[in-house]
DNA sequence: GTCTATACTCAGATAGAC
DNA sequence: GTCTATCTGAGTATAGAC
């Protein structure tokens, strides 16, 4: 699978995630990985083409991590909650989310690279929906929730960008089990 | 006041908010003012200092409009759901947050300019506790749920991007009202 | 205040040698 | 696969004419 590809993914992966968009220039993958931009044109037919890979790899390894980590759960608020430490996780090693970084680029950015960052983004939107309508009596206001859930989760991780601590993020989450809390019958036993 | 210094940091302002903030170079303002970008810098030191403004005069006019909306509502709810129009109004005329524009540049930015998006985002966070204090018996997570609805509405505003229907955003503000509704004892009228 | 001219750097992309 | 060399265009910034 071509050694210095995915290594030219990888590296542009991290350019986007802690940096910008525009980080990820061919001139600087090059860099990194110890070659010159022209070469990297080899592995790639363009930047917008590499580009495009880089949100469709983004959306399956999302789902699957997610998946893994729901896998043998049962109760959707424990769901949500994995949910919630993926986005943790990725504010703890300094990582934004791609799609996000994506969306705040705009139109440096072409339709291609837009519809796909809006299909992961309603395929996360999904699965919390779906997630919630088995939780409670909420099941028509599921929708609306989960719109209001990702936005919530992606806002506070990039407003807690250089921000060690995440006050934003955990209040996300801390506010994401009560909200369960209140929507099923269990009590807590452990906070 | 300078009307090319005024007019040059008005269009650095639509530059960043509808584009990036990369799209506010000396080159394009200067092209959309009709001058050269040398001329840009006879009226700004360098695009540091012009950035740094734009951040101290967002916050300004920010809270200006805010208030003049809130100044004579007394109801929690209602100051919330002026809080949202403000956002809805954003969306409606395609512009971004400006200092959500400026956490997601990373390190584009320099560390004065990161510190007043930050006290930018304190002060709102601020403004929403008190609210959320005057609104109910929950004057202990008024801080916390302060952060997520921060969060939510940025969230909402970058995600909605090219969404005319802005479905994030109308999800954040319609669940802004069930909350006030569930925190203070007034009944909603119409809708 | 605005211009031209210039210096330097970075970007995407291609041609052709090895 | 990777290189050098090159083109084009965009960016910040400065010096000096008008």
């Amino acid at each position: 699978m071509s050694d210095t590809r995915s290594q030219l993914k990888q590296i542009a992966i991290e350019q986007i995630r802690r940096r910008t968009l525009h980080a990820a220039s061919f001139r600087e993958l090059g860099k990194v990985a110890g070659i010159k931009s022209s070469s990297v044109h080899y592995h790639f037919e363009n930047r917008d083409a590499l580009l495009l890979e880089l949100v469709k790899d983004y959306e399956q390894d999302f789902f699957i991590r997610l998946e893994q980590r729901c896998h043998e759960l049962s109760d959707p608020g424990q769901q949500l909650q994995q949910l919630a430490a993926l986005f943790l996780l990725s504010q703890q090693s300094q990582y934004q989310c791609l799609c996000l970084a994506f969306a705040a680029a705009g139109d440096e950015t072409n339709d291609q690279q837009r519809a796909a960052v809006e299909q992961f983004l309603q395929r996360l939107e999904t699965w919390i929906s779906a997630v919630l309508a088995r939780a409670a009596d909420h099941a028509d206001s599921a929708p609306q929730l989960a719109r209001v859930i990702l936005s919530a989760l992606e806002g506070a991780l990039l407003l807690d960008r250089d921000q060690p601590q995440a006050p934003r993020l955990n209040a996300v989450s801390q506010w994401l089990t009560t909200l369960i809390r209140s929507h099923s019958d269990q009590q807590p036993e452990t906070l």
